[in-house]
DNA sequence: TAGATTGTTAATCGATTAACAATC
DNA sequence: TAGATTGTTAATCGATTAACAATC
């Protein structure tokens, strides 16, 4: 019902909602309440109405939501519903490997330019997608007027990129070096820190390895069925 | 003080200080406050002791923190003390990619075997690191006691990757496949969910351009320098 | 109609921040 | 000593959950 500022933690589960009902559409599923929902993805079927009653009222008494129609009104309100272009910085190994393992996945970004310091990389192209110099980056992307990039180049290179990429008129950036960039307010940065991300796992195990609880097996699933 | 459960996103702050701590470290920084190592993450410092005093006491009042012994008490705590050997399932793109860029960063991590399906790929190694096939998962995993694994496998293999991971003895999974892994609770599960974050970063972009904001230039920087 | 399920308000829970005495 | 900075308790803020009237 509200219009304005969606917080943080709900525009990502509204992104999941989006994703699962593509699923469920994929599945022939026409309607689908919000515990049902809320069960494919362990969140509370309580918690999955507020967060829709974001978008206005979709829901019908007694029956749940149109899976097509609530899709189509997230992705909306999400922005899913316009074609992006996108630039990977670093076509190395990493960046690379992003790019090509998203290209299915991608749903509505597409991967425009790669961008390297490599001269032997430069002018080549990986599955028609062109590899430019870091100096053309204002050039393109201002031209194209790309918004969102990849950060995918060595850590001690990052700050140095993402700035250009600022410079260049890029807003939101995903970044996989492990380093906390320093940019304007403006730019959102999300943080894909595989590291960190292997560290807090680890402390899991630690914990409970720590714990001396009776190590009985596995038995029950963490969600239901999907 | 306490001993017991250190909830997620404190977990999440602390290995963001120890690895501030070790570039402190590195530039031969001997103390550090609260608000300076707040400061540097964009974390409030009351936040950061709230965050620091779940390992215990350890800072001098009138003094701060002393960098070295800080970052490895949160290191102990967070058990990246330990060397940790870790399995990549899908040497493609993505899985090779990770391996290769992260081979520097791993700090206790070491990947010490790929998994593939691809009889093309299957025997090889890659910088030293052999790839097997699935089916001596277990035989490997196993064998060799590894408990954390990077799933970087297409989306539609995932689980059943997945599950296999588990039942070899795996206890913490990063995956970069864009679905929710259904897996017992005991085994946990971080999301490097590429294609959400993109989306998310969208929804902002998206807002940005609907909201009639004048239209001035970046001045201010998110946080402090580096 | 009766059963199912929504949308929303109030209650609860957890995380962050403010305040401040303790003390190096 | 005076200034700096901690560790912790109390206050605030925000997010989740419970409850339930509205209604398809």
């Amino acid at each position: 019902m509200k219009n304005k500022e969606i917080p943080e933690l709900v525009v990502r589960r509204l992104n999941l909602y989006a994703r699962c009902l593509g699923y469920l559409e994929e599945m022939g599923v026409l309607t689908v309440s919000s515990k049902e929902l809320g069960d494919r993805l362990g969140i509370a079927d309580t918690l999955v109405r507020k967060d829709l009653s974001y978008l206005g009222e979709f829901g019908h008494r007694g029956v749940g939501y149109y899976v097509s129609q609530l899709r189509h009104s997230i992705r909306k309100m999400m922005g899913a519903d316009k074609p992006r272009a996108l630039v990977i910085v670093g076509a190395g190994n990493l960046g690379l490997g992003i790019g090509k393992y998203h290209q299915h996945f991608l749903d509505n970004h597409r991967v425009v330019a790669y961008f390297d310091t490599d001269p032997e990389k430069i002018g080549q192209s990986v599955e028609g997608i062109p590899i430019y110099p870091m100096e053309k980056m204002e050039e393109i992307v201002a031209g194209m007027g790309v918004e969102l990039a990849v950060l995918a180049v060595p850590k001690d290179q990052a700050q140095r990129a993402a700035e250009k990429l600022v410079l260049a008129g890029v807003r939101g950036i995903l970044n996989f070096a492990p380093i906390a960039l320093q940019l304007p307010p403006t730019v959102r940065v999300a943080y894909a820190d595989l590291t960190l991300e292997l560290q807090n796992l680890a402390y899991f195990l630690e914990k409970e390895a720590n714990s001396t609880s009776p190590a009985g097996f596995v038995i029950s699933r963490r969600r239901k069925e999907e």
